[in-house]
DNA sequence: GGCGGATATTTCGCACGCTAAATAATGCCG
DNA sequence: CGGCATTATTTAGCGTGCGAAATATCCGCC
């Protein structure tokens, strides 16, 4: 649930830049789902999908970071794509712990079928922009997800230490 | 299920942008959903609490519309906020399809007791930043929102035009 | 060799979040 | 007045998404 929308009328640049960035996450989690309804897959099942084809085999693990989740939720979208077909588990003989995730033939013909990314709209957007826009851009989003990470940490340490 | 950031190594603009987008909406849920659990609540139910505290009553509809999500969704919340007695639900009388959504006192007691936003690290983000990078951040972002919008817009009276 | 702590995955239980279909009430139009 | 499209909400079914606990291995160390 993105946070709110607070104020009424006049809106705060932080209010403005945060329903910036939820609008385009939104509508770039909207995209990949609406490409992948084409195949009959979900938005996720695509992504993985599309990363399987990229990379290669991935364990759970790997796949899990790559796509920002849990294991135990990527657990159950693999459950669901297997149940389907478009992947297989299969274990590792060097570490009997792990995991890894391949494609199947099917799945494969699926992800080629697949144009590209979703992304093709924001590349056009962003192309609208100026180099010089682009670079700025870039630079200041980098600098605001560093300073939160900082941030972030930092608070982290902190209830930590008081927790333990 | 965010994109994945595709490229090993060396990363595209927009995928420097979006991986920032998507790091600080994330992280936004995140800030959100921790503040909740300091009151017990999760983050729809922070987001609604102060939602109708600072605006008072709201029918379900016009809940949905403000925290972004669809009525099926909300009425589920909504259910479970009434379950714990944070909310209750009243019949309009105008028009008995409107349901108006009221915090009850243990409800608005929780509001109150919750400090502020949990946006406060991105505002400090910001203000690390210089008065022009915000303009520009600003600037730039609303850009590219509206290039996007148009450009999903137009896509989508095709695709409707195309079904039917 | 085996014990104890780490690591990889799964299981469980819950809360979103969405779409499609059902239900209920309005309002308009002839 | 009666029907019919519209609007507000709910229900049903499914797929994430998370945190905590359970399982199975692995690894280092005595």
């Amino acid at each position: 649930m993105p946070p709110p929308p607070v104020s009424p009328e006049i809106k705060s640049d932080v209010d403005q830049v945060l329903e910036a960035i939820i609008y385009l996450y939104t509508e770039s989690r909207r995209l990949t789902k609406e490409l992948a309804r084409r195949a009959d897959l979900t938005g996720p099942q695509l992504t993985v999908v599309k990363m399987l084809e990229q990379i290669g085999d991935l364990s759970l693990s790997e796949l899990s970071e790559r796509i920002r989740a849990q294991n135990s939720t990527v657990t159950g979208i693999i459950d669901r794509m297997e149940r389907e077909n478009l992947v297989s588990r299969e274990r590792s003989k060097e570490d009997r712990r792990v995991v890894y995730i391949k494609l199947t033939a099917k799945g494969r013909r699926l992800a080629e079928e697949i144009p590209v990314e979703p992304m093709e709209i924001f590349r056009g957007a962003l192309e609208s922009l100026s180099a010089s826009e682009v670079r700025d851009l870039v630079k200041i989003l980098g600098k605001v997800a560093r300073r939160v990470q900082q941030t972030v940490q930092r608070e982290t340490a902190e209830s930590d230490s008081v927790k333990g």
